[in-house]
DNA sequence: GAATATTTATAAAATCTTTATATAATTTAA
DNA sequence: TTAAATTATATAAAGATTTTATAAATATTC
Protein backbone atom coordinates (compact mmCIF):
# COMPACT_ATOMS: atom_id res chain seq x y z
CA UNK A 1 0.00 0.00 0.00
CA UNK A 2 1.10 3.27 -1.20
CA UNK A 3 -0.96 5.49 0.92
CA UNK A 4 0.19 4.30 4.34
CA UNK A 5 1.52 6.49 6.84
CA UNK A 6 5.29 7.13 6.66
CA UNK A 7 7.08 7.17 9.65
CA UNK A 8 11.21 7.88 10.38
CA UNK A 9 12.84 6.40 13.22
CA UNK A 10 15.97 8.25 13.92
CA UNK A 11 17.92 6.33 16.48
CA UNK A 12 21.38 4.55 16.68
CA UNK A 13 20.15 1.73 18.72
CA UNK A 14 19.66 -1.47 16.84
CA UNK A 15 17.57 -2.81 19.23
CA UNK A 16 15.50 0.23 19.80
CA UNK A 17 15.21 0.69 15.87
CA UNK A 18 13.68 -3.04 15.77
CA UNK A 19 11.67 -3.03 18.34
CA UNK A 20 9.80 0.20 16.75
CA UNK A 21 9.63 -0.96 13.49
CA UNK A 22 8.31 -4.31 14.27
CA UNK A 23 5.70 -2.73 16.47
CA UNK A 24 4.93 0.27 13.69
CA UNK A 25 4.98 -2.15 10.66
CA UNK A 26 2.23 -4.67 12.46
CA UNK A 27 0.18 -1.49 13.25
CA UNK A 28 0.25 -0.97 9.25
CA UNK A 29 2.38 2.40 9.45
CA UNK A 30 5.46 2.33 6.81
CA UNK A 31 8.74 2.53 8.61
CA UNK A 32 11.98 4.43 7.44
CA UNK A 33 15.02 3.90 10.04
CA UNK A 34 17.73 6.74 10.32
CA UNK A 35 20.78 5.62 12.57
CA UNK A 36 22.23 9.18 13.56
CA UNK A 37 21.46 12.82 13.34
CA UNK A 38 23.06 13.60 9.57
CA UNK A 39 20.91 10.08 8.23
CA UNK A 40 17.91 11.29 9.86
CA UNK A 41 17.91 14.65 8.91
CA UNK A 42 19.05 13.94 5.57
CA UNK A 43 15.89 10.95 5.03
CA UNK A 44 13.36 13.37 6.35
CA UNK A 45 14.32 16.15 3.98
CA UNK A 46 14.35 13.83 1.00
CA UNK A 47 11.12 12.28 1.62
CA UNK A 48 9.40 14.05 4.53
CA UNK A 49 7.39 11.35 7.12
CA UNK A 50 4.15 11.81 8.46
CA UNK A 51 5.75 11.59 11.64
CA UNK A 52 9.16 11.49 13.50
CA UNK A 53 10.41 9.60 16.39
CA UNK A 54 13.73 11.24 17.65
CA UNK A 55 15.95 9.80 20.29
CA UNK A 56 17.88 12.86 21.84
CA UNK A 57 21.20 10.46 22.25
CA UNK A 58 22.57 10.47 18.73
CA UNK A 59 26.57 9.41 19.26
CA UNK A 60 26.96 12.34 16.14
CA UNK A 61 25.29 15.58 17.70
CA UNK A 62 23.22 17.20 20.50
CA UNK A 63 19.77 16.09 19.94
CA UNK A 64 18.04 19.16 20.96
CA UNK A 65 20.18 20.77 18.10
CA UNK A 66 18.42 18.16 16.05
CA UNK A 67 15.64 18.66 16.94
CA UNK A 68 16.10 22.92 16.34
CA UNK A 69 17.29 21.94 12.67
CA UNK A 70 14.55 19.26 11.95
CA UNK A 71 11.92 21.99 13.12
CA UNK A 72 13.10 24.82 10.91
CA UNK A 73 10.87 23.43 8.02
CA UNK A 74 9.07 20.10 9.26
CA UNK A 75 5.77 20.94 10.51
CA UNK A 76 4.59 17.74 11.24
CA UNK A 77 4.55 15.55 14.57
CA UNK A 78 7.49 14.55 16.20
CA UNK A 79 7.94 12.68 19.54
CA UNK A 80 10.88 12.31 21.69
CA UNK A 81 12.07 8.89 22.72
CA UNK A 82 14.87 9.66 25.29
CA UNK A 83 16.48 7.99 28.67
CA UNK A 84 16.97 11.30 30.18
CA UNK A 85 13.88 11.92 32.29
CA UNK A 86 14.82 14.69 34.07
CA UNK A 87 12.44 18.16 33.56
CA UNK A 88 14.64 20.49 32.31
CA UNK A 89 15.63 18.03 29.01
CA UNK A 90 11.52 17.45 28.43
CA UNK A 91 10.98 21.22 29.13
CA UNK A 92 13.64 21.66 26.68
CA UNK A 93 12.87 19.43 24.10
CA UNK A 94 9.16 20.50 23.64
CA UNK A 95 9.36 24.39 23.79
CA UNK A 96 11.88 23.26 20.57
CA UNK A 97 8.85 22.08 18.66
CA UNK A 98 8.89 18.54 20.06
CA UNK A 99 4.90 17.66 20.56
CA UNK A 100 5.47 15.24 22.83
CA UNK A 101 8.20 12.98 25.48
CA UNK A 102 8.53 9.59 26.29
CA UNK A 103 11.43 7.94 28.27
CA UNK A 104 12.93 4.95 27.97
CA UNK A 105 12.13 2.12 28.41
CA UNK A 106 8.45 3.39 27.28
CA UNK A 107 5.70 1.30 27.08
CA UNK A 108 4.65 0.15 23.34
CA UNK A 109 0.83 0.74 23.42
CA UNK A 110 1.12 4.15 24.75
CA UNK A 111 3.40 5.12 22.41
CA UNK A 112 0.76 3.39 19.52
CA UNK A 113 -1.90 5.85 21.11
CA UNK A 114 0.33 9.27 21.61
CA UNK A 115 1.33 8.32 17.81
CA UNK A 116 -2.60 8.24 16.95
CA UNK A 117 -3.50 11.08 18.88
CA UNK A 118 -1.25 13.65 16.97
CA UNK A 119 -1.42 12.03 13.55
CA UNK A 120 -5.38 12.47 14.47
CA UNK A 121 -4.85 16.14 15.00
CA UNK A 122 -2.43 16.23 12.23
CA UNK A 123 -4.55 14.88 9.92
CA UNK A 124 -7.82 16.21 10.68
CA UNK A 125 -6.71 20.31 10.14
CA UNK A 126 -4.61 19.88 7.07
CA UNK A 127 -7.17 17.26 5.04
CA UNK A 128 -10.71 16.37 5.67
CA UNK A 129 -11.33 13.22 4.11
CA UNK A 130 -12.23 14.21 0.16
CA UNK A 131 -13.50 11.82 -2.21
CA UNK A 132 -12.74 12.70 -5.31
CA UNK A 133 -13.54 11.50 -9.05
CA UNK A 134 -13.47 12.98 -12.46
CA UNK A 135 -16.02 15.66 -12.19
CA UNK A 136 -17.69 15.01 -8.53
CA UNK A 137 -15.98 15.91 -4.75
CA UNK A 138 -16.92 15.06 -1.86
CA UNK A 139 -15.57 16.18 1.44
CA UNK A 140 -17.40 14.51 4.21
CA UNK A 141 -16.29 16.32 7.15
CA UNK A 142 -17.10 19.74 5.51
CA UNK A 143 -20.42 18.00 4.28
CA UNK A 144 -20.19 19.69 0.86
CA UNK A 145 -20.45 18.28 -2.61
CA UNK A 146 -18.78 19.76 -5.63
CA UNK A 147 -19.21 18.95 -9.31
CA UNK A 148 -16.78 20.55 -11.80
CA UNK A 149 -15.59 22.52 -8.75
CA UNK A 150 -19.13 24.17 -8.45
CA UNK A 151 -20.86 23.78 -5.05
CA UNK A 152 -24.09 21.98 -5.61
CA UNK A 153 -26.95 21.88 -3.14
CA UNK A 154 -28.25 18.66 -1.75
CA UNK A 155 -31.12 18.39 0.56
CA UNK A 156 -30.64 16.60 3.55
CA UNK A 157 -32.14 12.98 2.59
CA UNK A 158 -30.50 13.63 -0.53
CA UNK A 159 -26.97 13.99 0.95
CA UNK A 160 -27.45 11.73 3.46
CA UNK A 161 -28.37 9.04 0.52
CA UNK A 162 -25.17 10.19 -1.43
CA UNK A 163 -22.98 9.65 1.17
CA UNK A 164 -24.37 6.46 1.74
CA UNK A 165 -23.48 5.36 -1.99
CA UNK A 166 -20.11 7.00 -1.68
CA UNK A 167 -19.00 5.73 1.69
CA UNK A 168 -19.61 2.66 -0.09
CA UNK A 169 -18.44 2.40 -3.47
CA UNK A 170 -18.62 -0.14 -5.95
CA UNK A 171 -20.81 -1.97 -3.83
CA UNK A 172 -24.60 -2.82 -5.11
CA UNK A 173 -26.78 -1.22 -2.05
CA UNK A 174 -29.97 -3.17 -2.25
CA UNK A 175 -33.11 -1.16 -1.93
CA UNK A 176 -34.21 -2.49 1.80
CA UNK A 177 -30.36 -1.37 2.73
CA UNK A 178 -31.08 2.17 1.72
CA UNK A 179 -34.45 2.67 2.50
CA UNK A 180 -33.64 1.26 6.24
CA UNK A 181 -30.69 3.39 6.77
CA UNK A 182 -32.42 6.77 4.86
CA UNK A 183 -35.65 6.58 6.04
CA UNK A 184 -35.40 3.79 9.13
CA UNK A 185 -37.12 0.34 9.16
CA UNK A 186 -40.51 0.62 8.47
CA UNK A 187 -39.97 2.35 4.91
CA UNK A 188 -38.27 -1.15 3.78
CA UNK A 189 -41.14 -1.33 1.14
CA UNK A 190 -41.22 1.98 -0.02
CA UNK A 191 -39.11 2.06 -2.79
CA UNK A 192 -40.57 4.54 -4.77
CA UNK A 193 -39.05 7.19 -2.25
CA UNK A 194 -35.70 5.70 -3.31
CA UNK A 195 -36.23 6.47 -7.25
CA UNK A 196 -37.79 9.70 -6.55
CA UNK A 197 -34.63 10.50 -4.62
CA UNK A 198 -31.96 8.39 -7.01
CA UNK A 199 -33.64 10.94 -9.79
CA UNK A 200 -33.13 14.15 -8.26
CA UNK A 201 -29.49 13.15 -7.09
CA UNK A 202 -28.72 11.98 -11.00
CA UNK A 203 -30.41 15.46 -12.28
CA UNK A 204 -27.73 17.65 -9.82
CA UNK A 205 -24.70 15.35 -10.27
CA UNK A 206 -24.92 13.19 -13.49
CA UNK A 207 -24.20 14.60 -17.22
CA UNK A 208 -26.24 12.44 -19.44
CA UNK A 209 -29.13 11.02 -17.64
CA UNK A 210 -29.82 8.55 -19.35
CA UNK A 211 -26.06 7.35 -19.35
CA UNK A 212 -25.55 7.92 -15.72
CA UNK A 213 -21.77 7.60 -14.76
CA UNK A 214 -22.07 7.72 -11.01
CA UNK A 215 -25.16 6.28 -9.57
CA UNK A 216 -25.97 2.91 -11.79
CA UNK A 217 -29.33 0.97 -11.29
CA UNK A 218 -29.03 -3.15 -10.49
CA UNK A 219 -32.52 -3.82 -11.92
CA UNK A 220 -34.82 -5.82 -8.87
CA UNK A 221 -31.72 -5.19 -6.05
CA UNK A 222 -30.34 -1.66 -5.77
CA UNK A 223 -27.67 0.90 -6.60
CA UNK A 224 -24.65 1.38 -7.12
CA UNK A 225 -21.64 4.45 -7.25
CA UNK A 226 -18.83 4.20 -8.87
CA UNK B 1 -6.62 41.63 30.03
CA UNK B 2 -9.17 39.93 28.47
CA UNK B 3 -7.64 37.93 25.34
CA UNK B 4 -5.36 35.91 27.69
CA UNK B 5 -5.30 32.71 26.87
CA UNK B 6 -8.63 31.06 29.07
CA UNK B 7 -7.61 27.06 30.37
CA UNK B 8 -10.52 25.09 32.41
CA UNK B 9 -9.18 22.80 35.63
CA UNK B 10 -11.59 20.16 36.50
CA UNK B 11 -10.73 18.60 39.17
CA UNK B 12 -12.18 17.50 42.70
CA UNK B 13 -9.05 18.11 45.15
CA UNK B 14 -9.17 21.81 46.21
CA UNK B 15 -5.21 21.70 47.05
CA UNK B 16 -4.35 20.48 43.43
CA UNK B 17 -6.88 23.03 42.09
CA UNK B 18 -5.03 25.76 43.70
CA UNK B 19 -1.67 24.83 43.05
CA UNK B 20 -2.63 24.61 39.47
CA UNK B 21 -4.30 27.75 39.80
CA UNK B 22 -1.64 29.74 41.20
CA UNK B 23 1.26 27.86 38.41
CA UNK B 24 -1.17 28.56 35.36
CA UNK B 25 -1.93 32.47 36.68
CA UNK B 26 1.53 33.47 37.59
CA UNK B 27 2.67 32.18 34.11
CA UNK B 28 -0.34 34.91 32.55
CA UNK B 29 -3.23 32.46 31.63
CA UNK B 30 -6.81 32.82 32.39
CA UNK B 31 -7.90 30.04 35.21
CA UNK B 32 -11.42 28.95 35.69
CA UNK B 33 -11.95 25.94 37.81
CA UNK B 34 -14.91 23.29 38.21
CA UNK B 35 -15.03 20.71 40.99
CA UNK B 36 -16.75 17.98 39.60
CA UNK B 37 -17.79 16.67 35.96
CA UNK B 38 -21.31 18.00 35.72
CA UNK B 39 -19.70 21.38 35.96
CA UNK B 40 -16.92 20.90 34.49
CA UNK B 41 -19.41 19.93 31.11
CA UNK B 42 -21.21 23.27 31.90
CA UNK B 43 -18.77 25.70 32.35
CA UNK B 44 -16.81 24.35 29.13
CA UNK B 45 -20.32 24.40 27.28
CA UNK B 46 -21.16 28.15 28.36
CA UNK B 47 -17.88 29.43 27.80
CA UNK B 48 -15.53 27.28 26.11
CA UNK B 49 -11.54 27.58 26.73
CA UNK B 50 -8.66 27.30 24.87
CA UNK B 51 -7.54 24.34 27.00
CA UNK B 52 -8.56 21.76 29.34
CA UNK B 53 -7.09 20.22 32.26
CA UNK B 54 -8.99 17.18 33.07
CA UNK B 55 -8.49 14.56 36.15
CA UNK B 56 -10.11 11.39 35.13
CA UNK B 57 -10.85 10.09 38.99
CA UNK B 58 -13.90 12.80 39.71
CA UNK B 59 -16.34 11.97 42.31
CA UNK B 60 -19.78 12.22 40.28
CA UNK B 61 -18.77 10.46 36.83
CA UNK B 62 -16.20 8.29 35.32
CA UNK B 63 -13.64 10.46 33.44
CA UNK B 64 -13.54 8.77 30.56
CA UNK B 65 -17.06 9.62 30.12
CA UNK B 66 -16.38 12.77 31.02
CA UNK B 67 -13.94 13.04 28.27
CA UNK B 68 -15.91 11.45 25.73
CA UNK B 69 -19.08 13.99 26.50
CA UNK B 70 -16.26 16.83 26.16
CA UNK B 71 -15.59 15.61 22.44
CA UNK B 72 -18.62 15.55 21.33
CA UNK B 73 -18.09 19.26 20.51
CA UNK B 74 -14.94 20.62 21.79
CA UNK B 75 -12.20 20.66 19.89
CA UNK B 76 -9.56 22.15 21.65
CA UNK B 77 -6.61 20.61 23.57
CA UNK B 78 -7.51 18.48 26.21
CA UNK B 79 -4.47 17.22 29.05
CA UNK B 80 -5.58 14.55 31.29
CA UNK B 81 -4.09 14.77 34.83
CA UNK B 82 -4.44 11.30 36.91
CA UNK B 83 -3.24 9.13 39.64
CA UNK B 84 -3.64 6.22 37.11
CA UNK B 85 -0.52 5.25 35.63
CA UNK B 86 -1.33 1.52 33.77
CA UNK B 87 -1.31 1.71 30.51
CA UNK B 88 -4.94 0.94 29.75
CA UNK B 89 -6.14 3.82 30.81
CA UNK B 90 -3.68 6.16 29.22
CA UNK B 91 -4.42 4.29 25.69
CA UNK B 92 -7.87 4.61 26.32
CA UNK B 93 -8.00 8.62 27.32
CA UNK B 94 -5.72 9.45 24.59
CA UNK B 95 -7.83 7.04 22.18
CA UNK B 96 -11.05 8.84 23.00
CA UNK B 97 -9.67 12.35 22.28
CA UNK B 98 -7.18 13.41 24.64
CA UNK B 99 -3.76 15.34 23.65
CA UNK B 100 -1.54 14.43 26.76
CA UNK B 101 -1.85 12.06 29.51
CA UNK B 102 0.46 13.46 32.65
CA UNK B 103 0.55 10.91 35.83
CA UNK B 104 0.51 12.60 39.03
CA UNK B 105 1.91 13.67 40.92
CA UNK B 106 3.31 16.06 37.98
CA UNK B 107 6.01 18.19 37.42
CA UNK B 108 5.06 21.67 36.82
CA UNK B 109 7.61 22.81 34.31
CA UNK B 110 6.71 19.81 32.14
CA UNK B 111 3.18 20.56 32.70
CA UNK B 112 3.56 24.04 31.49
CA UNK B 113 5.63 23.10 28.95
CA UNK B 114 3.20 20.27 27.32
CA UNK B 115 0.40 23.27 27.34
CA UNK B 116 2.29 25.26 25.19
CA UNK B 117 3.36 22.91 23.09
CA UNK B 118 -0.76 22.22 22.16
CA UNK B 119 -1.25 25.93 22.79
CA UNK B 120 1.54 26.27 19.81
CA UNK B 121 -0.14 23.78 17.24
CA UNK B 122 -3.53 24.53 17.84
CA UNK B 123 -3.69 28.62 17.96
CA UNK B 124 -1.06 28.61 14.67
CA UNK B 125 -3.46 26.23 12.83
CA UNK B 126 -6.64 26.80 13.49
CA UNK B 127 -7.70 30.67 13.32
CA UNK B 128 -5.02 32.68 12.15
CA UNK B 129 -6.42 36.23 13.24
CA UNK B 130 -7.43 38.30 10.29
CA UNK B 131 -9.73 36.24 8.02
CA UNK B 132 -10.55 38.77 4.76
CA UNK B 133 -12.85 38.05 2.21
CA UNK B 134 -13.94 40.27 -0.59
CA UNK B 135 -16.38 43.02 1.39
CA UNK B 136 -15.56 41.30 5.05
CA UNK B 137 -12.75 41.46 7.34
CA UNK B 138 -12.69 40.29 11.21
CA UNK B 139 -9.72 40.17 13.49
CA UNK B 140 -10.71 37.52 15.99
CA UNK B 141 -7.78 38.74 18.17
CA UNK B 142 -9.23 42.23 17.98
CA UNK B 143 -12.57 41.44 18.30
CA UNK B 144 -13.34 43.56 15.32
CA UNK B 145 -15.84 43.15 12.51
CA UNK B 146 -15.43 45.68 9.44
CA UNK B 147 -17.90 45.55 6.20
CA UNK B 148 -16.26 47.18 3.02
CA UNK B 149 -14.00 49.21 6.05
CA UNK B 150 -15.88 50.25 8.28
CA UNK B 151 -16.62 48.58 11.72
CA UNK B 152 -19.83 47.19 12.77
CA UNK B 153 -21.06 46.97 15.43
CA UNK B 154 -22.42 43.35 16.78
CA UNK B 155 -23.64 42.24 20.54
CA UNK B 156 -22.04 39.46 22.44
CA UNK B 157 -24.05 37.03 21.32
CA UNK B 158 -23.93 37.58 17.44
CA UNK B 159 -20.02 37.87 17.85
CA UNK B 160 -19.46 34.83 18.94
CA UNK B 161 -22.11 32.99 16.57
CA UNK B 162 -19.90 34.82 13.18
CA UNK B 163 -16.66 34.04 15.08
CA UNK B 164 -17.75 30.45 16.01
CA UNK B 165 -19.17 30.08 11.89
CA UNK B 166 -15.94 31.91 10.86
CA UNK B 167 -13.64 30.00 12.77
CA UNK B 168 -15.03 26.84 10.56
CA UNK B 169 -15.35 28.44 7.19
CA UNK B 170 -16.63 25.76 4.84
CA UNK B 171 -18.22 23.89 6.98
CA UNK B 172 -21.73 22.85 7.52
CA UNK B 173 -22.24 23.30 10.98
CA UNK B 174 -25.17 21.61 13.09
CA UNK B 175 -28.18 23.47 14.62
CA UNK B 176 -26.96 21.22 17.73
CA UNK B 177 -23.41 22.65 17.59
CA UNK B 178 -23.66 26.24 17.33
CA UNK B 179 -27.03 25.86 20.13
CA UNK B 180 -24.52 24.29 22.22
CA UNK B 181 -20.99 25.81 21.16
CA UNK B 182 -22.97 29.12 21.78
CA UNK B 183 -25.73 29.01 24.77
CA UNK B 184 -25.09 25.88 26.24
CA UNK B 185 -26.16 22.15 25.87
CA UNK B 186 -29.45 22.70 27.32
CA UNK B 187 -30.59 24.66 24.27
CA UNK B 188 -30.16 22.38 21.57
CA UNK B 189 -33.72 22.54 20.80
CA UNK B 190 -34.27 26.08 20.57
CA UNK B 191 -33.29 26.46 16.79
CA UNK B 192 -35.49 29.43 16.89
CA UNK B 193 -32.48 31.38 18.85
CA UNK B 194 -30.59 30.57 16.25
CA UNK B 195 -32.37 31.69 13.09
CA UNK B 196 -33.20 34.99 15.22
CA UNK B 197 -29.60 35.77 15.45
CA UNK B 198 -29.34 34.95 11.99
CA UNK B 199 -31.32 36.73 10.91
CA UNK B 200 -29.72 39.93 12.92
CA UNK B 201 -26.16 38.73 11.50
CA UNK B 202 -27.20 38.98 8.07
CA UNK B 203 -29.00 42.44 8.08
CA UNK B 204 -25.60 43.54 8.92
CA UNK B 205 -23.12 41.48 6.49
CA UNK B 206 -24.68 40.62 3.66
CA UNK B 207 -25.52 42.82 0.85
CA UNK B 208 -28.66 41.40 -0.64
CA UNK B 209 -30.56 39.59 2.42
CA UNK B 210 -32.39 37.05 -0.64
CA UNK B 211 -29.25 36.18 -1.94
CA UNK B 212 -26.92 35.85 1.61
CA UNK B 213 -23.21 35.88 0.29
CA UNK B 214 -21.62 34.99 3.42
CA UNK B 215 -23.89 32.83 5.65
CA UNK B 216 -25.98 29.74 4.21
CA UNK B 217 -28.62 28.08 5.15
CA UNK B 218 -28.15 24.46 4.81
CA UNK B 219 -32.09 23.27 5.30
CA UNK B 220 -32.41 20.75 8.19
CA UNK B 221 -29.12 20.62 9.14
CA UNK B 222 -27.60 24.40 10.23
CA UNK B 223 -25.55 27.25 8.64
CA UNK B 224 -22.52 27.39 6.90
CA UNK B 225 -19.84 30.73 6.29
CA UNK B 226 -18.34 31.10 3.08
C1' DG C 1 -33.08 53.38 30.94
C1' DA C 2 -30.53 51.86 27.04
C1' DA C 3 -28.77 47.75 25.13
C1' DT C 4 -29.26 43.09 24.66
C1' DA C 5 -31.57 38.65 24.99
C1' DT C 6 -35.63 35.86 24.88
C1' DT C 7 -40.23 34.83 23.19
C1' DT C 8 -44.03 34.94 20.15
C1' DA C 9 -46.27 35.24 15.81
C1' DT C 10 -46.63 34.64 11.04
C1' DA C 11 -45.43 34.69 6.18
C1' DA C 12 -42.45 32.58 2.93
C1' DA C 13 -39.47 29.09 1.32
C1' DA C 14 -37.72 24.62 1.07
C1' DT C 15 -38.26 19.92 1.48
C1' DC C 16 -40.69 15.63 1.76
C1' DT C 17 -44.44 12.64 0.50
C1' DT C 18 -47.59 11.00 -2.62
C1' DT C 19 -49.72 10.33 -7.05
C1' DA C 20 -49.65 9.78 -11.90
C1' DT C 21 -47.75 8.21 -15.98
C1' DA C 22 -44.22 7.06 -19.26
C1' DT C 23 -40.42 4.16 -20.15
C1' DA C 24 -37.29 0.33 -19.58
C1' DA C 25 -36.12 -4.26 -18.14
C1' DT C 26 -37.32 -8.82 -17.25
C1' DT C 27 -40.14 -12.81 -17.40
C1' DT C 28 -43.50 -15.83 -19.46
C1' DA C 29 -45.60 -18.40 -22.96
C1' DA C 30 -46.33 -19.60 -27.71
C1' DT D 1 -36.48 -16.90 -30.13
C1' DT D 2 -39.96 -13.53 -30.34
C1' DA D 3 -44.01 -11.06 -28.72
C1' DA D 4 -46.93 -10.16 -25.09
C1' DA D 5 -47.37 -9.69 -20.25
C1' DT D 6 -45.49 -8.43 -16.17
C1' DT D 7 -42.57 -6.13 -13.22
C1' DA D 8 -39.38 -2.53 -12.18
C1' DT D 9 -37.71 2.09 -12.89
C1' DA D 10 -37.62 7.18 -14.06
C1' DT D 11 -39.46 11.52 -13.70
C1' DA D 12 -42.65 15.31 -13.33
C1' DA D 13 -45.68 17.54 -10.61
C1' DA D 14 -49.23 18.36 -6.95
C1' DG D 15 -50.17 18.56 -2.17
C1' DA D 16 -48.63 18.26 2.66
C1' DT D 17 -45.39 19.16 5.98
C1' DT D 18 -41.42 21.04 7.89
C1' DT D 19 -38.14 24.50 8.18
C1' DT D 20 -36.70 29.16 7.84
C1' DA D 21 -36.84 34.35 7.91
C1' DT D 22 -38.18 38.31 10.01
C1' DA D 23 -40.65 41.68 12.65
C1' DA D 24 -42.16 42.85 16.85
C1' DA D 25 -43.36 42.31 21.71
C1' DT D 26 -41.66 41.26 26.21
C1' DA D 27 -38.10 40.31 29.59
C1' DT D 28 -33.64 40.84 31.40
C1' DT D 29 -29.20 42.75 32.31
C1' DC D 30 -25.86 46.21 33.25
Amino acid sequence: MSNAIEILVIDDEPQIRKLLTITLQSNDYRVKEAVNAREGLNMAANHPPDLVLLDLGLPDENGHLVLEKLREWYTKPIIILSVQSNEEDIVKALDTGANDYLVKPFRTGELLARIRSLLRSSLSESESPVIKSKDLEIDLSLRVVKKNNEIIKLTLTEYNLLALLIKNEGKVLTHQYLLRAIWGPSYINQSQYLRVYIAQLRKKIEDDLNKPQHIITESGIGYRFV
